[in-house]
DNA sequence: GTAGGGTTAG
């Protein structure tokens, strides 16, 4: 008898009350038919039977006076919920209905409706009636309804931070949850001070924050870059044992990471014993956040070595950008496969960020496929392939691009002009880029930033105009920054013309440039013309205020990793291989007629040693080590930190032919594309 | 019974 009443319990809690009647007989009939009807059977049924009578009753009873009986019975969920929890008191082990127990079954369903009314608001104007509805009941002051009319309020989409305030102040007695409610909604309002200002009322107040406290907190100061005041709450929140919870760990890594402590970002990460896709993301984003690039691939690659990938469009994105920025293209192609695998329709944003990894990676061609193919595209996709195309020396694909931008019926904005202006300048279409400068004025409403003003420098001095030059930017409106000056500055080197680069350098001087490549260049025009005191003074300018020259390298992707060559670099672990290979290299180079530019080399030294010093080249080791290490045939890609000199580039010119390579090279500035025997830039850079 | 983390491209 014990079990089945246990049993029938056990079905009463957990089913709904048809069920547990049936069960109820069922269990009953082994009894009957054995003649096992006992007084304790028949008690035991015959209560059984009032109390689901009295307890339907009941609810029917209740239901009937309330306005909202149609809604109960068509709202499945709430229903059931009503009839468990009235279930849940009606065993063999307690009284089928407490009578003092009836205001709440008739609370609890009013709970509910109100929880069900405040969900299907679509507006404040609904809102408010809502609210006023859950006045008129008498609930408004129940926990559980005030709780939900803050978190409704707070946290919808209509700007009603306020409404919400003046309810949350309505309450006398703002427990945990209200106050995460409006921490977390002044948080989604953008608003952070005051969700600050919130958690501490929360400490005056006496009311203990809890686990869900904190994310949205650490999210503020994320947002506020309030490193100090984020470092203070972590201790709150390790105080109160929190230092365990996933979304603690993750919104603090995120709060370190946009504050820039990359140190305590990463202890909190490498802390974690479990780590999740977020901690994760968090962590690369943090380092891509700081421009640590290598770290952010590296921390992928860790991510999937451990298992924990799943590959997330966002994740991706920010590892596409960091091979980017790398000029890894291998790396970036390996993200591009596990985007075709694994995601059957690449969102916008990914795709702009694969044109920008595959053309800033050298490949223009893959680039301009995927951007053709896009089905939709926005201000971003052009912008990305405008400044590609730019950086590739296609200024009139570039213009084409922009064209078809603007018959798509999208609004260039400022960057889109920067790349438009920089694909004339590096095409040296001065007419066109004149053209396109007015335009962005007169059609476009754009007003021409410091970066326009540049651009239309470097164009007119690349093209040799660099009194016209000098004069745009006399007649600038605003004041010209240091990058103006010093792509006058380097057009004077090119055009060789002293007199205005010593006026472009003293104004650099003046902005108090800390650049020492700008010192470089005026002491390598003084070089070239001979004037060695001159040389002396600027090298001394140079050590006076502690700049050294920072020394020229070149990356270059074999087999996914990235390595270093440094100008002169007579350290390299393969040092006997490569030099080895430049010397071989240097005879075929006769044969095709080399001689080197040994003008390149300003430096006040003897033929034989500016021959020497032209062979270090980083540029010229990496293409040494790129032949040896990649087979017959395969393109080489570099990246530089600075622009080639005249040597470098037709070294590499010859070796295209020599060797049969295409070889592609990323300077500071653009890209040199050599192929048999000619360059990209048609030798106008 | 109510709620929380990372969110990307020029």
């Amino acid at each position: 008898m014990l079990t089945l009443n246990i049993i029938l319990s056990r079905i009463y809690s957990s089913h709904n009350l048809t069920f547990a009647f049936l069960a109820g007989i069922l269990f009953s009939i082994p009894w009957i038919t054995f003649k096992l009807i006992t007084p304790s059977l028949l008690l035991t049924l015959l209560l059984q039977f009032t109390s689901l009578i009295i307890v339907q009753l009941h609810t029917i009873i209740l239901i009937s006076f309330d306005p909202f009986l149609p809604l109960y019975l068509h709202t499945p969920k709430i229903n059931a919920m009503a009839g468990t929890s009235v279930l849940q008191r009606t065993n063999f082990f307690s009284p089928p209905v407490d009578p003092s127990q009836s205001s709440d079954l008739s609370l609890r369903l009013k709970e509910q409706h109100c929880l069900s009314l405040l969900k299907s608001c679509k507006n404040l104007e609904e809102f408010k009636q809502a609210h006023a509805q859950i006045v008129k009941w008498g609930i408004f002051w129940n926990s559980f309804s005030a709780s939900n009319l803050v978190a409704a309020c707070a946290l919808s989409d209509w700007g009603s931070m306020d409404y919400a305030c003046s309810i949350f102040r309505q309450i006398d007695d703002p427990g945990t949850f209200e106050f995460n409610t409006m921490i977390r909604a002044y948080v989604k309002d953008m608003n952070f001070g005051e969700a600050l200002a919130f958690y501490s009322e929360m400490f005056e107040r006496g009311v203990e924050p809890d686990n869900f406290t904190y994310p949205a907190l650490f999210k503020a100061c994320a947002w506020l870059k309030a490193k100090e005041e984020g470092m203070q709450i972590h201790g709150h929140a390790f105080k109160l044992g929190f230092e365990n919870d996933v979304y603690v760990q993750n919104s603090l890594i995120n709060m370190y990471g946009k504050c820039g402590d990359i140190v305590h970002a990463s202890s909190v990460f490498e802390e974690m014993d479990e780590k999740s896709v977020a901690s994760w993301s968090a962590i690369i984003a943090a380092n891509a956040s700081l421009g640590m690039w290598n770290e952010c691939l590296m921390v992928f690659g860790k991510m999937s070595s451990e298992g924990c990938w799943r590959p997330e469009e966002s994740t991706l994105v920010t590892v596409l950008s960091a091979c980017t920025h790398l000029s890894a293209l291998d790396s970036g192609k390996c993200a591009h496969g596990a985007l075709l695998r694994n995601i059957s329709e690449l969102n916008v944003i990914v795709q702009t960020s694969l044109i920008d990894m595959y053309v800033k990676c050298g490949c223009l061609e893959k680039g301009l496929s995927l951007f053709h193919r896009m089905a939709k595209r926005n201000q971003m996709s052009y912008a990305v392939m405008i400044s590609g195309l730019a950086m590739h020396g296609h200024g009139e694909e570039a213009l084409r691009i922009h064209s078809m931008m603007l018959e798509e019926g999208l609004e260039p904005d400022d960057v889109v002009y920067v790349g438009v202006l920089s694909a004339c300048s590096h095409a040296g279409l001065v007419d066109e880029g004149f053209q396109c400068f007015y335009r962005m004025k007169s059609g476009h409403g754009i007003e021409p930033t410091v970066q326009h003003y540049g651009c239309m420098v470097d164009l007119m001095g690349k093209a040799g105009m660099i009194n016209e030059a000098l004069e745009f930017i006399n007649s600038m409106p605003i004041e010209p920054n240091d990058v103006v000056w010093r792509s006058l500055l380097s057009a004077c080197r090119v055009h060789c013309n002293l007199k205005i680069g010593e006026i472009a350098a003293k104004h650099l001087f003046q902005l108090n440039s800390q650049n020492p490549g700008d010192y470089v260049i005026l002491s390598n025009m003084y070089a070239r013309a001979e004037k060695w005191p001159e040389v002396a003074k600027v090298r001394m300018e140079m050590a006076r205020k502690g700049l050294s020259q920072v020394p020229g390298f070149s990356l270059v992707e074999v087999e996914r990793r990235i390595h270093k060559f440094v100008s002169q670099d007579t350290s390299l672990p393969r040092r006997k291989s490569i030099y080895e290979m430049i010397h071989q290299m240097e005879w075929q180079l006769k044969f095709e007629g080399y001689t080197p530019d040994t003008s390149q080399v300003l430096l006040d030294v003897d033929e034989e040693e500016k021959r020497q010093r032209l062979k270090g080249h980083s540029q010229k080791l990496a293409i040494a080590f790129a032949l040896i290490q990649t087979t017959q045939g395969t393109p080489i890609r570099i990246s530089r930190n600075l622009t080639m000199c005249n040597d470098c580039h037709t070294y590499t010119k010859l070796i295209s032919i020599i060797y049969e390579r295409e070889i592609i090279i990323r300077d500071r500035n653009r890209f040199h594309h050599f192929k048999d025997g000619t360059c990209s830039c048609r030798d106008y850079w």
